[in-house]
DNA sequence: TAGTGGTCTAGACCACTGA
DNA sequence: CAGTGGTCTAGACCACTAG
């Protein structure tokens, strides 16, 4: 038989749908050009809308798209680039620090934060709640952990919450000297809270950055940063003082 | 009237199966251990199968659950930690590294790479692929760039492809001074074939390291590795010199 | 060959946004 | 209010794995 073999291995039509639509935006549409709806999209594609669904599901997990609801799709800028350099051997607060204060609580912190901190579980800690901005829009929101072996208990002395609060215990981790860090980078979803604050559904694709703090031979603070990964790409400055020409800065719509 | 506002934001029902799942894995369930299949989860929770897909999704993405077509759904074990470490400045290949030399071919690189290697366009350039392994199984698949500026094609001198002629790129690169060398990691989706050699399928959620790397003033090569996003944490390592106790190893099922 | 997860359909209703 | 994306259903068939 003169069969060619074709497809032996069929792609999936979502994959197909997702390659398609990668190179219209390319060469299509434009940044922040609202694409049509989902509805009629998979019409024009001969498909259910699940389906093409799938496909702008992995698109936006891409940081091709951004879909809001009861907006529509657009098509999204370049991540941007978000420093998260490893050279500044600095405690959170410091001069320079990018991130807002905006909470303090006393707690007992999560099992696994416990477990990094060494501290005895059910044992409050200071639980510094900030967030972080770049280009206009959240980035990032972060849980800062400090024990009271760390800092002691303040709430008597300083406000009892707030952004004042916050920055009352930043300012006494800079009294303890640094010995160093460590950093790892993973993958998560949003909880509840963060996706409210990064102004995402709950669920949405975060890049987790957790960040230990060292002083006095222990653990002194432990860092839970959560990036938007559809948005974000997380930069280490350059090592070796070579001055770097970045790209083109995300622009606006 | 005394209705007492439960539910004001009712969560969806994968979001809240999801919870439940969750924490039944941490009571209930050991690592490795198999989960019924997803017909009769469904079926017990009351909820469609995609429904109940949709909680498996996000289980599977934060490294809770381990699918595989045709065999089940499985407990999988804690996310194991891959040192991407900034310390070392060392060229790709240097002693201590490791990746595997897989392959190695000259051709034209993507215009991404084009761009970030300031060559030009349709300029063929070496591409090596090597792989990594950690505990037993592959949790990473890289392309590395190097452009005939920084190693002279080699093709009439070397093996016409494979491993062999991979290491002698490396070799080449060896002689050269490293001035410096610059990190980013974001989210991506695996292509068909480094899904593959990740033994996932097309489209799986991927940490991308894009490594620059700078020799004599010019970005002298370029790495684009892509991490297994449900199975590996990148840690980067200690600053500071502390040694530091890590939890317990990824252990076999 | 039986059983698993992966893909796909054609609907329905809900939550949210902006005019 | 109309229109958008988000959730959910109850099916169907396919691709793969292992006994």
């Amino acid at each position: 038989m003169g069969t060619t073999q074709l497809e032996s291995v069929p792609e999936p039509k979502y994959w197909h749908l997702k390659t398609v639509l990668s190179e219209a935006l390319d060469s299509e549409f434009t940044v922040g050009e609202i694409l049509p709806n989902e509805r009629e999209l998979a019409a024009r594609f001969g498909v259910a809308r699940a389906t093409l669904r799938q496909a702008l599901e992995q698109l936006e997990l891409e940081g091709r798209l951004q879909r809001r609801r009861g907006v529509g799709t657009t098509v999204a800028p370049p991540r941007m680039g978000v420093d998260v350099g490893t050279e500044r051997h600095t405690w959170p607060g410091a001069p320079g620090d990018t991130w807002q204060p905006v909470d303090c609580v006393v707690a007992a912190p999560p099992a696994a934060v416990a477990e990094a901190l060494v501290t005895d579980r059910h044992e409050p800690v200071h639980i510094v709640r900030r967030s972080r901005v770049s280009h206009g829009q959240p980035v990032a929101a972060e849980l800062l952990y400090v024990p009271h072996t760390t800092v002691p208990d303040l709430t008597a002395i300083d406000a009892p919450s707030g952004p004042a609060r916050a920055r009352a215990v930043l300012r006494e981790l800079q009294r303890r000297e640094l010995e160093g860090q460590d950093r790892a980078v993973e993958l998560g979803s949003a909880r509840a809270d963060d996706a409210k604050e990064l102004d995402r559904l709950p669920g949405a694709p975060v890049l987790v950055v957790t960040t230990r703090f060292f002083a006095e031979g222990r653990t002194a603070a432990l860092s839970v940063a959560t990036y938007r990964a559809d948005t974000c790409r997380l930069t280490f400055g350059a090592s070796g003082g070579v001055e770097i020409h970045h790209g083109p800065e995300r622009q606006a719509s």
